[in-house]
DNA sequence: GATGAATGAGAATTCATTCAT
DNA sequence: AATGAATGAATTCTCATTCAT
């Protein structure tokens, strides 16, 4: 699925790259669909270790902990390329699929509150200077998702090496905090 | 297309929604790929128009130009719906198939030109300040991206209704622009 | 579906027998219960022009159109045999399908109908004695399906060629009429 | 299978409605066909118990007898309703398989001998009249298959709760016996 | 230009049956 | 005896595309 998106992977490609037989997948998941929302599930899983790490970083060091966020979703040569991938494909089909939308909407609401958490912190320590918290937290959550998105379909315009980067930079002068 | 997304969208169902023959679609268009890039060489079109305007605004109120460019792409109640429905869809597509992605990527980067003169004449009249232009630029483009997709998807997470406003907000604290 | 029932008929071989692709036969029936339907439909323009004519033969000959009904249902020479089995393919999904058994008991109301018209004009005739009538169709229709599928499963019990005669003998026991 | 009939009863919901494994099922029964004719085969034991009783009853009181049959195989109240259910399951595969259809052909035997018994019974002791016996063995039959099958489909034709009695007094009338 | 029937290549899904444990 | 994962053939259904009219 992170390799062709949801709807062109089919349960009989999904089956031989996992060496298996597609009446296993069947046996194991309902439906194509449970296999995406499984998916969301380990993704949660996944992401969850590294969120809670960042999470505890924020307290002490929200400057650090927030590169480490952008690096967690962006950064290519660090964040596992299939879970990009995968992250695109889930939010793909969430886009048509109400039941995926869901799932894939609390994905998102944890990487939010992540950000949230560093952006109040940061600001408690007078590290950063911001009005609206909710608004800052909303844009730096619409600029990793729009990065992992542009980075995959427009190369020209977004040169992917340096999304994370970028993305780190435009946070500063978002917060005003010390740049890069 | 914009409705059901690329996959989804049947000629039979895009035909009777146009109160044609899916035999006639496939008369003026060779297979449904064609159908997908006439979308995009017409959203090209559509979007012209506008961004010639804002263009043209850009050298004298670089600020004013660019709330319009925001309330173009992300204002709920101003911006045409389907166009931004048709717009994900087309960068859903993208992300597949090579041909869309490169056509695709074209508007994108129409986009990325308005908000780059946008961006030089306010630099250039001292209403904005920054350092990196092309991260600033890159950064806005993948902003309004985002959102877009965000506010189809998270609802909760990025409340709909303020999406142009808070994008709006954003760029004004990443450019040290007045704020709103 | 006539031949191998509804469960075993499959899409390709009802295709295959009419010379049609599979993908035709769904153009035309949205799925293979809508077949079903469809031949209860047929069965019930099929039959009705008979039970027309038996309606009419009632209201001065009622033991000649209870003659004929029987053979319209059961006489192995004159019926069409494909009618016959094709009721019996109706009937055995009736069972499981609230839809098919909704059409298949309409057709069934069909014949009582005719049925009960023959047993009320052959009373007032004084050509039949009987005192309940509602039961006494009752016991003709249910004699008829009775025979329809005791003739297809167990040859030994009920000798196939009879069914009709055997079937006319025994209605005319219960309405008191002539034999023979 | 008397749920869902044989071809929807699957391995795995008859071994789950008996707390088994699937494996087990299997282990037990070469294959599905085999629980059928198992099925058939505990029937054919679970009828000749009653059978047996009515046999000895015919001799003395074949009028109650003759009851007692139609209470065993159509009673909604007395009846088990699994066997009734059953039964139709097992008629109506017996209708596709040869070697289903040999082995209820047997089961509709036995019933059919405990009639013959009774009929003739009844007219030698000059409580019915009837021509031929044959006939009118075989119509009974039908009669208790016809209803069993209308019963579970056509509610509206045949109400359910009368079947019993309604073949009662058709019986009656066919043998020409005292009424009910 | 226009229609819509027709095709056929998949796709998801089901399920009896097998088999290692 | 018992489990339940595993297989694979079969089946329904979808849909882009073709084509006779």
């Amino acid at each position: 699925m992170a390799k062709s998106g949801y709807e062109r992977a089919t349960i009989t490609q999904i089956a031989k790259e996992a060496s298996l037989s597609s009446g296993l997948v069947h046996y194991h998941y309902q439906n194509k669909q449970e296999i995406l929302l499984d998916l969301i599930e380990r993704m949660h899983v996944y992401r969850t270790k590294s969120l809670v790490e960042i999470d505890q970083q924020a307290e002490h060091e929200p400057l650090a902990a927030l590169d480490r966020f952008f690096d967690l979703y962006l950064a290519l040569d660090q964040a596992d390329p299939q879970a990009r991938a995968a992250w695109t494909a889930m939010g793909t089909e969430a886009l048509q699929n109400e039941e995926v939308r869901v799932r894939f909407e609390s994905l998102v609401a944890d990487a939010a509150k992540s950000v949230r958490r560093i952006v109040d912190h940061g600001i408690a320590r007078g590290e950063f200077t911001g009005q609206d918290t909710e608004a800052t937290v909303a844009a730096l959550i619409a600029l990793v998702q729009g990065y992992l998105f542009l980075s995959a379909t427009t190369v020209a315009v977004i040169p992917t090496g340096s999304a994370a980067r970028t993305a780190k930079a435009t946070a500063r002068g978002l917060l005003h905090a010390d740049p890069l």
